[in-house]
DNA sequence: GCTCAATTCAAACGAACGTTTGAATTTATT
DNA sequence: AATAAATTCAAACGTTCGTTTGAATTGAGC
């Protein structure tokens, strides 16, 4: 383990720091081959099912060049999802940035905060054509994962957007009590992944027409007026006050 | 491989139906010893990264146990699944079924049908002391799993319960269409398994005391209404009457 | 054209995997 | 007690895994 971890310090360009515009856009290095085929197949057969082997064969790269360039599996896992997550990311908290100084001090709707949370997602699925809808599938599944080199990942990507919507959510939200608004922006987060991520689960539900279930733009323009309604609706009482039986009561 | 199954339903009692007075019940037999060390393996590794040895020697048994008693260890994880799956699905049916008989004609409101779904979801986090909670993370790992096994066979369990309460929703909300309440549907299942199974992302985001974060009968009491208002909210222009940008006209 | 670092390559490493086997053992039936 | 079926067991099967190695190849900089 240490000896490894020395060894691969001492080789290998996978630790290096790169300036944006080295070559990160060069979609022909092995690199950028290695993260694409990575991507399609870990969302396909998730983590622990995708060997470098297959990755390296599609990608049309030798088997070392993963540990070469990215240091191990883990770390090529964590490095396809921040190629696209932290872009995202970004690109979230500008756009709700973009739209509170639009508001000139006037306080946001849900729709509005929602909106800024959606459109990078749904941009990422509009924009690349092969690998923005794969991207949201392999997310949504990260989502789910035990493994703790996931969790921990994405408990940082995470951090920072979400305490920034929360805040956001309050200011447009002021009747909702602090406690009550972490649940309810915890439930717009688990339909808004279960839903980019889980098409299969939706045609079983859902009986629609294929073309229809895939419509990710479509699917979104639903769920934002659906999580909206949700978080306006009145605060549920403390569970100090609350004896726990105003609905679960059993039949 | 084919001449692995001939050999297969030659050995073993995995097959062989069993009445259910049998030996369902016995906790110290192999079979219940596999199920139980499964079950919670399954839950913390994830179904590829658990070995039939870890569950093996943790359950007390011979290695080749799984393979006597199962067959294999796509087996395994179907009967591990199917163990609890399938009585709470069938829980929620007959609930959902004494709520309508009770209201003797009346129509139910979405909370008391969203109350036949949640009750069962909660029977099993509690009456299992330990298995209970696992298995409900288990379950929202594997709808997020890829795994063509595991996908028949989640759409297989879930069909029928699904379409008994599209029905009543449907009856419940004669105002909403039926393609978007199918959407709507999704989004509740989606919330529901995201919420039951994600227990670590929602201390991510809430920043909850533990064991707050951790208690499943109050996290659906906030869920369930949250739930009922975007169910109840106006429906959306349909698809073809919208000319695409009322919600997501980029800033 | 030489040098040296970066990269690619074929090959192999040890470990762990799911599964199978045939004998040993337990359990049930007569 | 004898027989047959069901179950358990240690051992091994062949395969695949992530990773490492050291040599071959490439490509800038001097």
């Amino acid at each position: 383990m240490a000896s490894a971890s020395i060894q691969r310090l001492s080789r290998g360009a996978h630790s290096l720091p790169e300036t944006p515009s080295e070559r990160m856009l060069d979609p022909t290095d092995t690199k950028s081959k290695i993260l694409d085929a990575a991507e399609e197949l870990f969302m396909e057969h998730g983590f622990e099912a995708t060997s470098l082997r297959l990755i390296t064969t599609s990608a049309g790269v030798n088997l070392a060049a993963v540990n070469y360039h990215f240091g191990s599996k883990d770390e090529l896992f964590q490095a396809v999802l921040t190629r696209r997550l932290d872009p995202m990311n970004q690109d979230r908290m500008q756009l709700l940035s973009a739209y509170e100084t639009a508001a000139a001090g006037k306080l946001l709707t849900c729709e509005k905060i929602l909106a800024a949370m959606f459109i990078p997602a749904l941009k990422l699925a509009r924009d690349h054509e092969q690998g923005g809808k794969n991207f949201l599938r392999l997310l949504g599944r990260a989502y789910a994962d035990p493994a703790p080199f996931i969790r921990e990942f994405l408990s940082s990507q995470y951090r920072e957007m979400i305490a920034r919507f929360r805040a956001a959510f309050s200011r447009a939200l002021p009747d909702i009590p602090r406690e009550e608004l972490s649940w309810r922006l915890h439930f717009v987060m688990g339909a808004l992944s279960y839903t980019l991520a889980g098409a299969d689960m939706l045609k079983i539900i859902s009986q629609l027409q294929p073309e229809e279930a895939t419509n990710d733009e479509l699917l979104l323009k639903r769920l934002a007026p659906f999580l909206a309604a949700g978080l306006r609706s009145p605060a549920a009482p403390s569970p100090a006050e609350d004896d726990g039986h105003h609905l679960f009561h059993e039949a």
